[in-house]
DNA sequence: ATGAAAGCGCTAACAT
DNA sequence: ATGTTAGCGCTTTCAT
């Protein structure tokens, strides 16, 4: 015998009460077809005996499951954690729980999906940044899905993304605005969606100052403060000329400046530097981070927003959401002087 | 009806391979006592159908959800993030899924309690600093529970736990070792253990050093960085005179560093300060933090180990486990210089 | 208003 | 070696 810690069931309410299992049923389902005297009686035994319905075995006569699962690259990344955490939220809320797991790379997607998804406990999932690999090919089609951070897929795929476009015109706008024209991109890993289009921005907003884009100012990163590092570096050392950088996270610009600063360059009287988050005690480093910045949180609801609305009705067409950014000005940045 | 996507049972399989199905149970039980004749059968059709077994019925037979639930008061500050993720790769790697949810005061832990452990859902839990509150009085005896970040407490409950005390001499012998005498402590809030049990490392150190412990060097944050720029303020204002600082914890130290350049002090050379955790960009301030590791994902994956043993070896004796810190000498210590 | 029967997908116990 | 029966805890018909 397993362990089966003794829990009082359904019919123990029944026998207790001197009704049918079915009543108790009824009972516990807030089904009024039940005389107001039993109701009592039935009450009363389920107070008596301190009985709480099993959710699995509901589940299971209801062909569902009631969870969700989230798979996200990691859980340590602030902007993952929060949006983790505003999923976790919005799911409870509706009833749901929700099961994560960490899939940095493409096979322990594979077995994730298998484990949580094929094996029919959860009916719906939220990824989080699925690059542009093989990885969502892994999703069995029937599963309602909802995509974080990348642009619309084909298939019965929601998705929630940032502005990205958007922010990556703002960023260059601000920058822009200060006077900058030699203006740096670092850039997150271009297989992501998010990259390409932050680039995107940077690229049309450049255009519409008139300014050619220059191929050497650009450099991808890995989301890393150190990528960040090696990025600038490399620019020093080709005596690439550049009055700004905008990063593409915050913590790729930290790096940055952390490199900067080493070169003897003043942030942000020599160079000015905007990320992108806003991340906790953005605004405790040397200098205070000029950044923009994301409502992870709410994108994590949105998120879990369209997955209950996508269970619970399937018929419905596909969402896209694309949330905004905004942009929090601090120390790194200041007009160029010339 | 339900939205059932219709999935293929252990029946179909039978049918298709023309077996009962129980034979075909036997076979994805990996149960020996079938031919090799059929057991090519089943496994053919299984092939054929794409079936997958259901992790539910599965668990709803066996009287078991193998799932853990893990609470903890956010998903976002990076010490729960990274247990969290230590917790789930061992999950995992035993079998086990978890299912996560942020539960910040008594009310929304009763709820989670209910929800996923008195609903039958989970079959064991991991409990993030559980602070001394009415909390763990929620949880049913009956459930496999594993306590991270408090001293042992007494019932059924494992425990993992820093090496507070042992934190806390450290970073004070660190800090005499470099000559100072007055250092304050920036404790974080009393009514956690490990807020309690590294002051008393703080003060055993101090005293083995023949130093009287002064009170009004002591003072309580929440942990976050506010809280530590507060503190400062506070010790500033009042003219109090000390040359370094403990704070039990990195944002804290970086909130203290900040009111301390505020005030025109210099760190390391008018005031050192030690944090705790290394957390990500530790070494990215000004100055580079110097400050006490911990593993964190490895608390992750002991606490994991513990809640598997306890849920498939009920009758063992509870363990307490006490996990090593490990200094990080960086920039904003030095020696005293008088 | 209430109960009886059947079944969700699976496994365990007991046949054969 | 394989099949039959019963049942996990619940909900949904369908009767009464």
């Amino acid at each position: 015998m397993p362990n089966r810690t003794q829990k009082t069931t359904i019919r123990d309410v029944a026998v207790s009460a001197g009704v049918s299992h079915q009543t108790v049923s009824r009972v516990i389902n807030n089904d009024k077809r039940v005389s107001p005297a039993t109701w009592q009686k039935v009450e009363a035994a389920i107070a008596k005996l301190g009985y709480r319905p099993n959710a699995i075995a509901r589940g299971m006569a209801l062909g569902r499951s009631h969870t969700f699962a989230c798979l996200s690259p990691n859980l340590t990344d602030y902007t993952f954690a929060s949006i983790i955490e505003g999923a976790a939220k919005e799911a409870y809320l509706h009833g749901y729980s929700l099961m994560i797991a960490s899939a940095p790379n493409d096979d322990t997607f594979t077995v994730m999906i298998d484990e949580l998804v094929t094996s029919g406990r959860t009916e719906g999932l939220i990824v989080l940044n699925p690059y542009a690999d093989g990885r969502h090919a892994r999703i069995p089609a029937s599963v309602p899905t909802v995509f974080v951070g990348t642009r619309p897929r084909e298939g019965a795929i929601d998705s929630v993304a940032l502005a990205d476009e958007a922010a990556g015109q703002l960023a260059t706008e601000h920058l822009l605005g200060l006077g900058h024209q030699r203006i740096a991109l670092l850039t997150g890993p271009m297989e992501e969606d998010c990259s390409q289009d932050r680039q995107v921005g940077y690229c049309s907003r450049l255009q519409a100052a008139g300014l050619k884009m220059d191929a050497s100012l650009v450099r991808a990163g890995d989301w890393s403060a150190p990528s960040g590092y090696t990025a600038v570096k490399h620019w020093l050392e080709q005596k690439i000329d550049f009055t700004a950088i905008f990063a593409q996270n915050d913590r790729m610009a930290i790096g940055a400046i952390h490199a900067l600063q080493e070169a003897g360059l003043r942030v942000p009287q020599d160079v000015s530097v905007v990320g992108l988050d806003d991340m906790p005690l953005a605004s405790y480093f040397d200098p205070p981070l000029t950044t923009l910045r994301q409502d992870t949180f709410g994108i994590g609801v949105a998120a879990t927003r369209l997955l209950v609305q996508a269970v619970e009705n399937p018929g419905a067409p596909r969402q896209h959401l694309s949330m905004p950014v905004e942009l929090v000005v601090r120390g790194s940045t200041q007009r160029h002087a010339e």
